[in-house]
DNA sequence: ACACGGATTTCACACAGGTGAATGCGCGGA
DNA sequence: TCCGCGCATTCACCTGTGTGAAATCCGTGT
């Protein structure tokens, strides 16, 4: 049940019923497998391209000395890498972070619906592009931000992810992660990790509490991070997405209301050195 | 006349002759900037893809306070993102970095020609993915490596990418670009860059001179870089790229020779965690 | 209820890399 | 040949983040 991703899709394509259902048919091979496993290991011959539908994991590259970099999360409804088939071998890894729940989808599968449904094509293109926007935008900010600033929009960033499956309520969501997992992704220490957290609590901008993160006031939090939502490409062909996206949870339940707005930013202009 | 691209291409992929004419076509509307001008700007709506044919050229992307982070180098024969299409509009800046020729590829004639050319169509796709792959490994030199490591790796990046194209001889290549361009690319300031660099010369990992790198002993850079080419993807379809390249300049030059070897490492295994 | 172990928190201290500014060199233009 | 200017280089000093280790906390299983 590829919930999340569709989910996530619409938020680009408008898709047909059709269009939907030859998703669903996708997730035919779903396996499970415990926290900090492995799912593809550098080195590995990629079998077919994995769609994360509970718990979350990471690509992540390990120097020879031991030194890790978490390169990027995974959410419910990512797909690792649509395409690496035309590859050999993978250049990383793949782990999981918590319990977790994918599908495996055999690269014909996937050509077949791509063959067969332009839109969702379109839908992976973008899937595929806002993945590549968000690793650029991981450069910009482990190369440039402060610790603070950089937590801070790693924060912004996996709330606006979350969001957009159907996975935060309110102004929180979950962050099953620990601060070691953090630092890896940040290129920080599990130390200044936690000096940053401590920072941000009492400054009042996030509440952080059995790996539910709540963001009391997003304005102040995308301030200091220096946020500005455009790489990730909301708002397309009319799937407006409101500032304050209506949450309707698959269980029903009434998400909590939150006044403020993530707001996508106007163009900056920016002449190039003078 | 995009020999570089074709060249380039052809690591990947054997192109026929049909296939490099194909090619050759796309380069019909060609422009020239001097140096530091951009060619797209953030929030620009992209109407052609460039390709690079001669200079070097940058992304980069701008906080609102300045800070400035070069997010990717673009050398000859490099492709500006085939696929931008498929966005509304770009999150990031593309520049010149030294006075450049580029060409401008309609973004029909780009779906014409992959139309009629699988062969061209896959090499796109590497290209595509192995400028995503690259990265990611930036991601991780900025978040991983100390800044003598992380100058050496860049290095290195760009010697094997140039070589690729056929614009190194024997150890050497061009290195236009200035020490405070190398720091908005590592995330150091200009002032360590420099200090950086003077370490690693006097540790005759590097000549540089007159914006000509030269590298006396790969195996040697690469070890202080901890650096790992397979992230680069050579080495594929037959088309088997030789630890030392037989240089085939285009002038017809003799290049220097090299018995080092810029191996392409073995699988590193490595278990996520013990 | 208890105990275990991973995760968080705190501490004291070290150092890589940042800051701001001054100096000097090299190269292109007239 | 000389000038001017951007770039590289150097300096003295500072600070953000890393180090290593110890001390708690907390959730989970028994």
């Amino acid at each position: 049940m590829p919930q999340r991703l569709i989910r996530k899709l619409e938020h680009f394509v408008r898709l047909s019923g059709g269009d939907k259902l030859a998703l669903q048919g996708l997730a035919q091979k779903v396996r499970a497998v415990g926290a900090h496993e492995d799912i593809i290991r550098e080195g590995d011959n990629p079998l077919h391209v994995n769609l994360i539908l509970e718990g979350w994991a990471c690509r992540y590259k390990q120097l020879a000395d031991g030194r890790r970099q978490i390169i990027s999360f995974f959410v419910p409804g990512d797909l690792c890498d649509p395409h690496v088939f035309v590859l050999r071998q993978m250049d990383h890894s793949i782990g999981s972070l918590t319990p977790l729940r994918f599908a495996q989808i055999p690269r014909e599968a996937l050509l077949g619906v791509t063959d067969r449904h332009p839109r969702i094509t379109r839908a992976l293109w973008w899937e595929t592009l806002v993945t590549a926007a968000v690793q650029r935008e991981w450069t910009v900010n482990i190369g440039q931000r402060s610790a603070l600033e950089r937590m801070a929009h790693l924060l912004c960033e996996l709330f606006i992810r979350l969001r957009c499956v159907g996975l935060s309520e309110g102004n929180s969501c979950p962050l099953p992660v620990t601060q070691t997992e953090l630092a890896d992704a940040t290129g920080l220490t599990s130390v200044h990790v936690n000096r940053t957290l401590q920072e941000m609590r009492s400054a009042g901008l996030i509440v952080l509490r059995s790996k539910t993160l709540t963001i009391p006031d997003p304005a102040a939090l995308q301030k200091v991070a220096l946020f500005d939502a455009d790489y990730l490409h909301l708002e397309h062909e009319g799937a407006h997405l409101d500032a304050n996206e209506p949450e309707e949870l698959p269980n029903g339940s009434t998400p909590g209301t939150s006044g403020a707005a993530w707001t996508h930013g106007g163009g900056g202009s920016g002449t190039q050195h003078g």
